[in-house]
DNA sequence: TGCGGAATAT
DNA sequence: ATATTCCGCA
């Protein structure tokens, strides 16, 4: 072990629990963060996943992603969704402090990423050193499968997420909150709508059920979740056309550099006038609510509907409202890819090809790319540099997450390789992903179809029809996509109320 | 550098 | 389950 691992004690690590002084030291919330600003509780695993209830590396690599004072260690760079590590040695040691594990070193945390190359979370990118990609597609919810809405609070975000902590995952305090908490924060996070939409139409709620997982979101509120609309997130200007090979990347659902997504530090290839509307959230849940397919929108009071000013593209500015206390989340429905055309460039280019099959899933079917966990608040904790603050604490948001990757696509992907990997190891996280359908399951993922063929980028297929929103969105179409959002908001405002 | 198996830890 | 550790291989 490198030398990373050695100063970390200091903090580190004392016993069972790792008295992680940066806890204690560390104000809850670093200032400069949106209060609040933190994984929601829904990101954590429930209790009953021991072993998950963690920190998961990729979702701390995200964090480090978002602060601007960590683009020296750890940026987006490339294509889209890959980042590079420049400092292995200090996200090690970043991951190290978090997790406790004074001896962590990159051999050792880059283990653990390869281990989500067959999770599809990520895939190397061949051929430039310590560039990874992360295919948020899936960085959907795994834990709470989103289509297994009944079970997926992935939107729920509390607008005060768990006080955001900074600490360590070592922290007892970090697991605040937990999935039980989910149903009151999503009613949370809409408190415009009707409580008849929010307490009660939302959920179908088992009698019984007193688990958290007993109140069922209606799927059916959202509508999106079912229709599997893709949200690329790409900014149609870095997309490409869906090469039919590999070089391209993965629809996915999350688009780094979109806006919201991260910090704008982050997100070095915007294009200024993307299509993305501009709502950007402070609070990573906002953030990730904001790729969702706009279904979410439905949920949001009339005059934020997301999908409401599309065209405002570009504000952002993270933050901007600051909403983290409590401000409705407002829901972006990303634009159909397929429609736009792209160009991107380099991406796939030779890095791409090589790449092992799984990396080119057009995965994307998912629609939901939530895992944005953009904080705007990359300025926040003033910009000390990791490295200066090395003996220092490290602000981190806590936010354990356990997303982990439903992919339907993957179900679908183009490449027979992914197979392979589905057959391989997948069959697992097959289980996870049910679509409750007005409280029938179907077990799903079917087969999102494939991928995009070449021809029709869109890969959107929905595994299953849901009920309420015909959700008709053609797999080609990206501007109808407004439309049918819009009509679908509506379809679900009804139900909603009704 | 990067990969992935195996054993082990939480 | 998700790493953490080691380690041999390329």
């Amino acid at each position: 072990m490198g030398g990373a691992g050695e100063q970390t004690v200091e903090r580190c690590c004392a016993g069972m629990d790792c008295n992680c002084v940066s806890d204690l030291l560390l104000p809850p919330v670093p200032a400069l963060w949106t209060p609040g600003i933190a994984f929601p509780d829904w990101a954590y695993k429930p209790e009953s996943s021991p072993g998950s209830r963690q920190i998961q590396l990729w979702h701390f690599i995200l964090e480090l992603l978002q602060k601007e004072e960590y683009n020296s260690v750890i940026a987006w760079q490339g294509d889209y969704g890959e980042f590079v590590i420049k400092d292995p040695d200090e996200v090690a040691r970043q991951w190290g402090l978090r997790k406790c594990k004074p001896h962590m070193n990159y051999d050792k945390l880059s283990r653990a990423l390869r281990y989500y190359y067959n999770k599809r979370i990520l895939h190397k990118t061949k051929g430039k050193r310590f560039t990874y990609k992360f295919n948020f597609s899936k960085v959907v919810l795994v834990n709470y499968p989103l289509l297994d809405m009944a079970n997926s609070p992935f939107f729920l975000a509390q607008n005060h997420f768990n006080g955001s902590s900074t600490a360590p995952d070592c922290s007892p305090e970090v697991r605040r909150g937990g999935p039980r908490d989910w149903k009151r924060a999503i009613q949370s996070l809409f408190p415009r709508l009707p409580d008849s939409a929010r307490g009660t139409s939302l959920f179908d709620r088992g009698t019984t059920a007193p688990a958290p997982e007993g109140d069922k979101l209606r799927l059916d509120a959202f509508p999106f979740l079912s229709t599997g609309a893709p949200c690329y997130t790409k900014p149609p200007s870095l997309l490409g056309p869906y090469p039919r090979n590999p070089p391209f990347d993965y629809p996915w659902g999350f688009n780094p550099y979109l806006p919201g997504a991260f910090s704008l530090n982050n997100c070095p290839k915007l294009p200024p006038g993307s299509l993305y509307p501009s709502q950007f959230y402070p609070n990573p849940l906002q953030s990730s609510l904001s790729q969702l397919p706009h279904p979410f929108s439905s949920l949001l009071p009339p005059g934020e509907a997301g999908g409401g000013e599309r065209g405002a593209a570009a504000g952002q500015t993270g933050g901007t409202n600051g909403t983290a206390g409590g401000q409705p989340v407002r829901l972006i429905m990303p634009p159909y890819p397929g429609s736009l055309s792209l160009g991107r460039t380099d991406v796939g280019t030779g890095a791409s090809l090589g790449e092992r099959a799984e990396a080119n899933p057009p995965a994307a079917a998912l629609g939901l790319g939530l895992a944005a966990i953009g904080l705007g608040a990359g300025a926040g904790t003033g910009r000390q540099t990791p490295t200066e603050r090395r003996g220092g604490v490290k602000l981190d948001p806590e936010s354990d997450s356990d997303l982990e990757i439903t992919d339907l696509s993957d179900s679908s992907s183009e490449n027979e390789n992914e197979h392979e990997f589905s057959i391989r190891k997948e069959s697992r996280l097959a289980n996870r992903s049910q679509i409750v359908l007005d409280g029938k399951k179907g077990s799903v993922p079917p087969p999102i179809s494939s991928l995009p063929p070449t021809a029709s980028p869109h890969p959107l297929k929905r595994p299953m029809p849901i009920s309420p929103p015909p959700p008709s969105l053609p797999p080609s179409l990206s501007p109808s996509v407004a439309l049918h959002d819009r009509h679908r908001e509506k379809e679900t405002l009804k139900m909603i109320h009704s």
